[in-house]
DNA sequence: CGTCGAATTAACGTATACATTAGATTTCCC
DNA sequence: GGGAAATCTAATGTATACGTTAATTCGACG
């Protein structure tokens, strides 16, 4: 039940424009999937657009621009009469998701490895994977979500690719909610540090061959113990 | 100079949506998206909103709304006072988008093999392929670029992931005006047909490994072929 | 009692109106 | 004549208005 407080979302676009004040279009953007992604808004709720305009204080204008956004991100489905409606996840959906995700990050670790980094470059990795480890011993799985999050964001963006970069993220944000539901139906994930020190080392000796197939790897196990979740709990709609 | 005379977006949206009427936003979005795709829009250009809509023959929000679309898939930027800006690509995006495009299509290749399609499922494939040896026999590049576009878009779509065809073919979109302008830069691309062969029958034989490195290096050939005429001729805006 | 259809309602798609504000222009001063 | 400030212009961002049309309700009829 309980999720992680504090959402992050991986916000691909302008809508984190610095100090320029911004848009009504981007508050709604960034509070309407705050709200999906914090679970306030769950899988398969409609909202009309005016109840949403209503909501936010605004007119339905720029709600509406927000909604094109977050459709085009697959967050929420516009359906014609019923206005938004946030998809629902099915554990196909799922995997094609992870899939892709993989693919990503994947080839983003590889990519980091060629590069052979220095360890202070990759020094975000090393702390978020030490974090994770000592939530695990202080037994706060939300804050070893949360590191873990970290971990591969980090990682995405000292790929050096930005278009994959952004794309990856967007596609991150779509498993978010599915990742915290799941996050207590599942043993706890001691494996995933290793994974990733793992990783890590390749990625410093810069045998990118091996991050591949060890980032590869470890994301094939977390897609398919994240499935095998939803598939036996038969939750469809995520 | 002269380029294919019709233009096929991937259309990821549900603007392609079958015999509904389309909405005023989805006759913007596609003619918009094809004037830039067709080079009547070339990279650099501004055009105001109002100016659009004035052309499109409707109001602004339609305009609005097919902007904030082509914004996310890249392909214009929205810039405060001086309306929309087709977005030219430099060479050092370009790379970003090859590197995408080449990973999510291996990926596609690689599950197609996994797959072990029958002959007939990949009929497709063999026919674009024969279409583009036939294109280069009568010299008609053109035709050549489409059946090539062909090859690509149909393994995408025979991947089985829907959500990597999506993503794959919007990246695809990117690049093809970029193709289409260095397409008589270029020495007479008679090893692609090849290329393409040779990952069918990896893929016909179900050897998802080969079919990978065959198709990465297919498309890596082409990217650098590509980049290096971008840089030789500084076609910095795409 | 159930079903089909007309009237009603309401949400959207689109157009229009308007205040705001970035750029451009003009004016004024040195 | 040159530069800076004030003014003006115009394009946007947002609100509002309105016609269209899908969903719903109610009623007539079988």
């Amino acid at each position: 039940m309980s999720e992680a407080p504090e959402v992050k979302t991986a916000d691909s676009t302008k809508a984190a424009a610095k100090t320029a004040k911004p848009s009504r279009t981007d508050l709604a953007y960034r509070e309407i999937k705050q709200r999906i992604m914090g679970n306030i808004f769950p899988p398969g709720l409609q909202v009309l657009e005016q109840d949403l305009a209503a909501q936010l204080g605004m007119s339905r204008t720029p709600v509406r621009e927000a909604l094109i956004r977050l459709e085009q991100e697959g967050l929420v489905a516009i359906t014609p009469r019923r206005g938004m409606r946030v998809v629902p996840i099915a554990a196909d959906d799922m995997r094609e998701i992870y899939e892709v995700m993989t693919v990503l990050e994947t080839r983003a670790a590889e990519r980091l490895a060629e590069r052979k980094p220095s360890r202070a470059e990759i020094q975000p990795l090393i702390d978020a994977t030490e974090d994770m480890d000592r939530a695990l011993d202080d037994g706060d799985l939300d804050a070893w979500a949360k590191a873990d999050e970290r971990f591969h964001r980090q990682l995405l963006e000292l790929s050096g690719n930005r278009r994959l970069t952004t794309m990856a993220l967007g596609i991150f944000d779509l498993a978010h909610r599915t990742r915290m539901v799941t996050l207590r139906m599942r043993p706890l994930p001691r494996k995933s540090s290793k994974d990733h020190i793992a990783v890590i080392e390749a990625i410093l000796a810069g045998d990118s061959a091996k991050a591949r197939k060890l980032h590869a790897e470890h994301r094939l196990e977390a897609m398919e113990l994240l499935i095998g979740i939803l598939e036996r709990y038969k939750l469809a709609t995520t």
